[in-house]
DNA sequence: ACATAAAACGAACGTTCGCTCTATTTTCTG
DNA sequence: CAGAAAATAGAGCGAACGTTCGTTTTATGT
């Protein structure tokens, strides 16, 4: 129960992670930085599919838009997708199903809408990193802007891993892609941090491929970690939690590439 | 692309893995000791589950449950299980819809049975682990026993994991402790080898954890190692690459446990 | 060869699905 | 505050779903 998955220490709660100029800061900065939160998020995805968003006021379109994923998140986590019917939706955001109908065009698209963002969400964490320079610290970045990310938008990389199958073909390679690009982006850091002598490993693969799946775990078994009972509740916790698990990600990389 | 995930050397060829007098022998030794293979495998089906097989003489209801469960496999893999209907299911098995019916009596009873399956698979895990004395040999043989078990049920490892949600809600609280207890297992193992000096970490629920990822990776994300591509070919070339990701996996806890 | 019981069959059942349609209400605009 | 435009409600559509059932076929024991 002192585990370091469980309990949260008091050096956890420092927010200072990085000295890079680029570097992250704490994840309170990020939540006021990050353009996938909040009003902006929703936003964001009428911006983006506004092809297939038949409601055109703006106004309208992102309020429904809230409601919409925001129940087809609860419901679907619990019964998955397919199972989620429009009627049950309906009755989860209090929208007729004419509503629903006028601001979406088939159910696939909240599918669609969902694999957009966190495509996007992947991009941003793609560009900062590769305004890293070292190749640790574009490792630390990357994992830290992953969890951070991935934190805010859980029901988001939950609902995507899950119901990969919902999308239409050519989303379902691009998902898939998803993954394979961050191992190898991280692959291509511990090889070229090996290249300058920072390093010392003969695996990169396995290791890039370990610090996947556990940032993997972080929004697929929130219930490991407890971060997602208060998920309303205090930041500064939720701080607290991101930054132990960073910080057991990152020692765990140390040990493995025996870092000079 | 010399990376030890996708790669084969000369090595990983060899099958003696443990001294242990308990331990586990190659992975084709395993295949013909493991009572979960074959035809013993549907026949347990069929003797575990004959309360909601309909069926009731075993020569047909093993045959049928064989053909149910490998068109389930396949067509939900690709679709998921709430997707297949039971028409498809008539079309893959080439049972017509009375002849499944006769044989279950929901389709929710295929999860089950599943789901049943991968549970005595863990006790059987458990059980062999239980006969290990040292603690960095119980890591072993949990880790081979476990990649041995869910390469010849990777189907249902599989499914169980992404249909956990079409189970009755008892049955899916006792597929999450399979996993909890999977990490608590390993974290005991290694907390004993702390206490007895063999190891050398602050983090044993860590390092069990991830473990137990990337033993989940094995068997979900196949086609990174390209395992299954040739799953009915050539056994000695399964048993190289099994060889091969246990062996990265145990250089990782090593370097993790800085072992003495 | 026959009798009996189990198994296979496939059309049909009631339900629910994703989705559409239109009368009505709400919101925006001049 | 009037009129146009947009959004809504919820009944309704055909299709597909899981499941049932009366019947036929097959296997088994004598």
């Amino acid at each position: 129960m002192t585990s370091s998955l469980q309990s949260v220490n008091a050096n956890a709660l420092r927010s200072k992670p990085s000295d890079s100029k680029v570097g992250l800061g704490s994840f309170a900065d990020f939540v006021e930085q990050f353009p996938l939160v909040g009003e902006q998020l929703y936003a964001k995805v009428f911006q983006r599919n506004s092809a297939i968003v038949q409601t055109q006021k703006p106004k309208f379109a992102v309020a429904n838009l809230e409601k919409i994923l925001t129940a087809t998140f609860e419901v679907s986590a619990v019964s998955g997708f397919d199972r989620m019917s429009l009627r049950d939706l309906s009755r989860q955001t209090g929208m007729s199903m004419g509503a629903i109908y006028s601001c979406i065009s088939k159910k696939e698209d909240i599918a669609v809408m969902v694999a957009d963002i966190v495509g996007l969400a992947n991009e941003y964490i793609r560009d900062h990193v590769a305004k890293v320079d070292s190749a640790f610290e574009k490792i630390e970045q990357a994992v830290r802007y992953h969890l951070y990310a991935s934190t805010v938008l859980q029901p988001w990389y939950f609902f995507l891993f899950f119901e990969t199958r919902s999308l239409p073909e050519e989303l379902q390679q691009a998902s898939i892609q998803i993954e394979t690009g961050a191992i190898e982006q991280l692959e291509k850091a511990l090889l070229s941090g090996v290249a300058e002598g920072e390093f010392k490993t003969r695996d990169a693969r396995m290791i890039a491929n370990t610090i996947v799946v556990l940032l993997e775990d972080w929004y697929l078994k929130p219930w490991k970690t407890r971060l997602f009972a208060h998920v309303d509740g205090d930041l500064a916790e939720q701080e607290a939690l991101i930054n132990n698990y960073n910080r057991s990600i990152i020692e765990l990389v140390e040990k493995l590439v025996a870092k000079a």
